[in-house]
DNA sequence: TTAGAGGTTGCTCCCGTCCC
DNA sequence: GGGACGGGAGCAACCTCTAA
């Protein structure tokens, strides 16, 4: 069958596709997609015309069919889009939403305490005391952390935030005396304080459940461990080799400090304070 | 084009301090 | 006592400029 010339109709479809994204290019208005829309009207009336005329070429055809695909991907991958982005301003207004809570909350409260009292603090405790080698959590620990912990029946007010976990391991290493213990029996060298720490704890002897507290550095004879952002090898001595000089005394009073250290981590002092009250109390009221 | 020096940035930590 | 904040230090990664 002799076809009409085909320019025409390939015109059309291309000048369509051309339509389709420069209207998506621009600010889309209501009188652009009018347009659009009268345009695409004329397009589909001329090709459906063409086609039941049996006057449209195969190649024609398959030019329209792969316009006709690729404004259908377009489509897709827009509606992927819009997805995203109604998302993202969900997601967002949540957030300004909370923001806008926790601030209005803070003004209401008539006095500014800027502690919050309910700290939910057991998971952080437990996890300096299984690394008490290397109490660095990294940031994929520190997300581990906040991950267990506003999942564990926290109540609204015990929800921790990211920048607390920071806070938080920063004021324990130092009121602990874990920073003090370091710069006295390691010299301020964080590799050593590990190899003591792990002599201490093989020393103690026992298991991480009898002692309450870790090294964190495994069974292995030796180990590396990130520490900042450089890796470091860890060698294995008992607490004599690591420690030759020290006299029995000295070497008592590092034992004693050490567990002052743990048993401020495990209550803090406050509660330490709190619990050797009530067993005054009680042995008095027994009496 | 490449290597080295110097500056910038982002992250983490510590210290001093406030404040309930 | 302890949570929080501001300021500053240290470090690694990245960027920019310059000389060979």
């Amino acid at each position: 069958m002799p076809y009409i010339d085909q320019d025409p109709a390939r015109r059309l479809l291309i000048e369509f596709e051309q339509a389709v994204l420069d209207a998506l290019a621009t600010n889309f208005g209501k009188a652009e997609y009018e347009r659009l829309h009268a345009k695409s009207e004329l397009v589909k009336n001329t090709i459906t015309q063409l086609f039941q005329q049996g006057q449209l070429s195969q190649p024609t055809m398959h030019l329209g069919a792969a316009i006709g695909e690729r404004i259908e991907q377009l489509k897709l991958a827009l509606n992927e889009h819009r997805a995203m982005m109604d998302e993202l301003q969900q997601s967002s207004s949540e957030e300004i939403v909370s923001i806008l809570e926790r601030e209005i909350s803070k003004s209401k409260a008539a006095s500014s305490d800027r502690r919050d009292i309910g700290l939910n603090t057991a998971q952080m405790r437990e996890w300096f005391l299984e690394n008490m080698g290397n109490p660095f959590p990294s940031r994929t620990d520190k997300f581990k952390i906040l991950k267990i912990s506003n999942c564990q029946g926290a109540t609204k007010a015990d929800i921790l935030r990211y920048n607390q976990v920071v806070l938080w391991f920063i004021n324990t290493r130092r009121r602990s005396g874990w920073t003090k213990f370091l710069r006295h029996y390691a010299k301020g060298d964080k590799t050593k304080m590990m190899e003591l720490v792990w002599a201490l704890e093989t020393s103690v002897g026992g298991t991480h459940a009898s002692r309450s507290w870790s090294s964190g550095l495994g069974a292995a004879a030796t180990t590396k461990i990130r520490d900042g952002r450089k890796e470091r090898k860890i060698s294995r001595m008992t607490i004599q080799e690591y420690m030759p000089d020290m006299s029995d005394y000295e070497l008592e009073k590092m034992y004693m400090d050490w567990e002052k250290i743990v048993e401020r981590i495990r209550f803090g002092v406050k509660e330490r304070v709190g619990d050797w009250i009530e067993q005054v109390i009680s042995s008095t009221s027994e009496q």
